[in-house]
RNA sequence: GCGGAGGUUGCCGAGCCUGGCCAAAGGCGACAGACUCAAGAUCUGUUCCUAUAGGGGUUCGCCGGUUCAAAUCCGGCCCUCCGCACCA
């Protein structure tokens, strides 16, 4: 029978779906295992469709484990990607048109359809359905009558009760905050809105403004480096730029008219006047910190589109300024403030960065870095208040202490400069009342230690990584001006941000078909305590809402907690860390996470997917080439859970003929009518003995070493089966544990196991039968077996060295003497050495030397006379047991290793 | 810098926790043979060096240490990758 994964594949699929296996009732011991549900704005890649697979083997294995399994999922369409991308349709920007064309074409949907696009909710509608669809064709057992998604009504109702929870728990903040903004949009910016915004990020960057005093007017010199300011030398000016003058906090400030007007967005500032930079060049101003007077010097290199447009020089440890000085002739001693254990020289580094002027900018940027990460991490303050600090230690504190004393500012710019989509200029302004959750609170810190040290993790640093997470975590902004999803229900101008509002749904998958039940016109937050609080607070409510209200709080109950989230590594400094905290903040104990999982990427031909490199697989083209199964095998058996994953189209060709194997393999032995041979019997043997190792694999989710003993190695033990004793003998063989072997195999390639498991009788569905148990009573076979291993082996060993012609083997066996000396070994250790000598205590050493031998059995003989015939066949030589030698060959004989002579 | 992972024989990648059966699984590649008119596919064998009898030598980032014995344990050093947030 030919190996048809698309008939097969589409076959146990319809019937899967039709029996709805995989949608369970509440009773047994429940298993809930959840992944996080995708983002659904384009067609999914290999990548997303690992975490999935993975997540479903081990729900596979559970399930055949007498586990009542319940794999359920959702859709995600908060944030502001779906927003932005049907935005661009509408616009009718080419680039996404082409985009979503092509998935369209590629799920054999009219392109022209594209337009309905327009709406977000379409978008997030088909890609949900693709979705679906996908992971149906994958196989994945997953229960869809519980999927919803973040846009839905109940789920606004939820959140708005999560955040009101939060809320009253003191858990959320308000506070000014600095984001990317469009002032000809009025309003903020996300990453797709920024031209070029996703390969080039944009982030803030904070610049130090300080004040220097000239006259009734302070100058507004910014830099990156506050730490530097008591080697201040100079100020730099633009003598061709304009600058303002202006009110802030009743002073008089000057700054770049470009430096003002981003200003008008971080502070409340009032415009007076303006003055040219060739005015001030040459005047004299005073440092904040000692009053010392220092003057103004001209430099056209200052950009006055960079922060505050005015610059503070600082020789000794800033490049550019040393060499600006240099080139203005101006005669300035550079005052050092940072000591380092090595010293650079400003000429040295001039030197080593073949830097001879101002115009050289990148190397002066690369110095600049080079010098910077240096005195950061290793630069002690030698000068001043910070004397002996170490300025990793002490930077954040200079800046605070700056502003309090009233000498400086914070100053927000882009990290680079950026033009919206429309080409307006973007720029930091600072929202006033940004919400926040307050990650920082040290009781809820404690709270989520105390979970994760009793959580079941996996790989093992995950604890650490997530006790990492907890340390550093801080408020965390939690609303957005835009995007799609739940507005704040305490200040609706907000809406719930994208990674806040989806930290603790997976709550929703039991209950979810309830609330539709209930409605959400008629949801508030009494049902939601009494449902998953378990708050009998269900009084005023009618009779049918609280009978559906008991329901849903049982089956709740049932299934709460989750017993294993699985998902990629990118998700522990986020997704999953908001999603324990949540969790914590808003449920008992008794239902705060199980466990968590964590796993690799896929990556393809050994790079990184990504759009620009236009190497991102979609999922869909994996499963039509190459079918489901395929691709679950690869992804199970090419790296372990928590590695990456390469994906390799030669490689995958390389499974297909494997897959192929196995089928024709499985299907032809159910053909077979003889009994096995008694020789061949250890491979039963074999495969019991991977299949009880493999067991094990998958309990402790090593499904790398279950794929790897059960498919591939077992399929290599066939093959020199067959190779030794011939096909017919080894399907015989085969027969007697092919359907076993589909079973075991059954969670890694269900269909397949699916088809072999019916092939040979099996009237229910083979992913609903129980794993199979190894039986150990073959063992001796593979005793046997091993020793003959051996002696080919050894044969081929010989054979390489050994250039002479020969006709035959003699095989000689040890002699008695010998297995009574390891007997005795075995017994007393290395202690007999004492009472032996000549060959019995060279024997010996031996023996300590090389440890104890593989194959143990005291019937060599007779196990070599078993198999001489097939020995004969297989070597293509003539074999003779125990014959004459001459006698020094005899030497060579142990257990276990007899003696080979070639004549 | 902080935190995490890792450096293994041409490449990918096991082994390391629980030292010895480890010249080190498996795959890829390469070489040779079978099949074929031929190529491909498939199958078989070889693939650190050396040796005309199963032996010897040198390997698991580098340097030391522990041990009868180290890829595996301990100490130090060098190097690579990932995360460090408001982005789903």
């Amino acid at each position: 029978m030919e190996y048809n994964y698309q008939a097969i594949e589409d076959r146990w699929q319809k019937l899967w779906d039709e029996k709805k296996i995989y949608e369970p009732v509440m009773g047994g011991t429940k298993f809930l295992i959840t992944v996080p549900y995708p983002y659904c704005n384009g067609a999914l890649h290999i990548g997303h469709g690992r975490t999935y697979t993975i997540a479903d083997i081990f729900a596979r294995f559970k399930r055949m484990n007498g586990y009542n399994v319940l794999f359920p999922m959702a859709f995600h369409i908060s944030g502001t990607p779906i927003l932005a991308f049907s935005k661009k349709i509408e616009r009718g920007d080419k680039t996404t048109i082409d985009l979503y064309k092509s998935y369209m074409e590629l799920y054999g949907d009219d392109p022209e359809k594209v337009y309905e696009f327009s709406k977000p909710e379409n978008i997030a509608n088909y890609f949900a359905n693709k979705i679906i669809l996908d992971f149906k064709n994958l196989g994945l057992s997953i229960d869809w009558t519980r999927q919803f998604n973040s846009g839905e009504k109940i789920y606004n109702k939820f959140v708005e009760w999560q955040f009101r929870k939060l809320m009253a728990r003191g858990y959320l903040k308000q506070g000014d905050y600095p984001l990317l903004y469009s002032p000809s949009d009025g309003n903020p910016v996300g990453e797709d809105d920024i031209q070029e915004g996703d390969t080039d990020k944009v982030s803030i960057t904070e610049f130090v403004s300080v004040f220097f005093e000239m006259g009734e007017y302070n100058l507004l010199a910014s830099t990156l480096r506050p730490e530097t300011l008591e080697g201040v030398t100079n100020l730099f000016v633009n003598p061709d730029s304009i600058h303002s003058i202006f009110l802030l906090n009743g002073m008089k400030f000057i700054a770049s008219n470009e430096g003002f007007n981003k200003l008008r967005y971080q502070l409340k500032v009032e415009k007076i006047g303006e003055i040219k930079g060739n005015e001030m060049v040459g005047k004299v101003v005073k440092e904040p910190l000692h009053g010392r007077s220092i003057p103004i010097i001209e430099g056209k290199f200052v950009d006055p589109d960079n922060a505050s447009g005015i610059v503070y020089s600082v020789p000794y440890h800033s490049i550019w300024d040393y060499v600006a000085l240099k080139e203005s002739g101006a005669i300035i001693e550079p005052i050092k403030v940072i000591e380092m254990d090595e010293e650079e020289n400003m000429e040295d580094i001039m030197r080593k960065f073949n830097i001879s002027s101002l115009s050289d900018g990148e190397k002066l940027e690369e110095a600049t870095k080079f010098l910077y990460e240096k005195e950061f991490y290793h630069g002690k303050i030698i000068r001043g208040d910070y004397e002996g600090k170490f300025i990793k230690e002490i930077k954040d504190k200079i800046v605070e202490d700056f502003i309090s004393k009233g000498i400086a500012i914070k100053f927000y710019e882009t990290s680079r400069k950026a033009y919206t989509r429309e080409g307006d200029r973007v720029i930091v302004a600072i929202i006033n009342g940004q919400w926040f959750i307050d990650y920082s609170k040290q009781e809820w810190k404690e709270k989520v230690k105390g979970l994760i040290d009793r959580m079941e993790l996996k790989p093992d640093p995950l604890k650490s990584q997530f006790l990492q997470m907890v340390d550093w975590i801080r408020e965390r902004p939690c609303a957005r001006r835009r995007g799609l999803g739940t507005r704040l229900p305490m200040d609706p101008e907000w809406i719930i941000e994208s990674l806040s509002d989806s930290t603790i749904y997976t709550s929703l998958y039991p209950v979810i078909r309830y609330l539709r039940e209930i409605g959400y016109e008629n949801l508030d937050d009494s049902i939601f305590d009494f449902i998953f609080l378990g708050e009998n607070v269900l009084e005023n409510k009618d009779e049918r809402i609280k009978e559906i209200a008991r329901n849903a709080r049982k089956e709740f109950e049932f299934w709460y907690p989750v017993d294993l989230r699985h998902t990629s590594y990118p998700h522990i400094s986020n997704h999953l860390t908001f999603y324990l905290f949540q969790h914590v903040a808003i449920f008992p104990e008794n239902d705060w996470p199980v466990g968590i999982s964590t796993g690799g990427i896929v990556i393809s031909e050994g790079q990184k997917m990504a759009k620009s490199k236009g190497n991102v697989i979609p999922l869909l083209t994996v499963k039509r080439k190459y079918g489901a199964d395929l691709f679950r095998l690869y992804l199970a058996s090419n790296a372990d859970v928590w590695y990456d994953v390469d994906w390799r189209s030669n490689e995958a060709e390389n499974y297909t003929r494997k897959m192929e194997r196995f089928f024709e393999l499985a299907s032809e032995a159910s053909k077979v009518v003889d009994e096995p041979d008694e020789r061949d019997l250890w491979l039963i043997a074999r495969f019991n003995r991977r299949l009880a190792k493999a067991k094990q694999s998958f309990e402790s989710m090593k499904i790398r070493d279950a794929s790897i003993e059960l498919f591939f190695n077992m399929l290599n033990d066939v093959r020199d089966l067959e190779n030794f004793a011939g096909k017919e003998r080894m399907l015989r063989v085969v027969r007697k544990f092919a359907d076993k072997w589909a079973l075991s195999l059954s969670p890694i390639i269900p269909y397949i196991s699916e088809e072999i498991h019916s092939i040979y009788g099996g009237s229910e569905f083979a992913s609903l039968q129980n794993y199979p148990v190894p039986d150990n009573s073959y063992e001796n076979y593979e005793k046997e077996w091993q020793f003959i291993e051996s002696v080919i082996e050894d044969y081929r060993n010989i054979l390489k060295i050994s250039q002479e012609k020969h006709s035959k083997l003699i095989i000689n066996t040890a002699e008695d003497w010998k297995w009574e000396l390891l007997e005795r070994y075995r017994n007393e250790g290395k202690h007999i050495m004492k009472d032996i000598d000549g060959e019995k205590r060279d024997f010996v050493l031996q023996l300590i030397k090389k440890g104890d031998i593989k194959a143990d059995i005291r019937n060599e003989a007779d196990v070599l006379e078993k198999y001489k015939d097939d020995l004969k066949k297989f070597l293509n030589i003539d074999i003779e047991i125990n014959g004459e030698i001459p006698p020094g060959r005899l030497k060579k004989a142990y257990p276990g290793k007899p003696s080979l002579t070639l004549s």
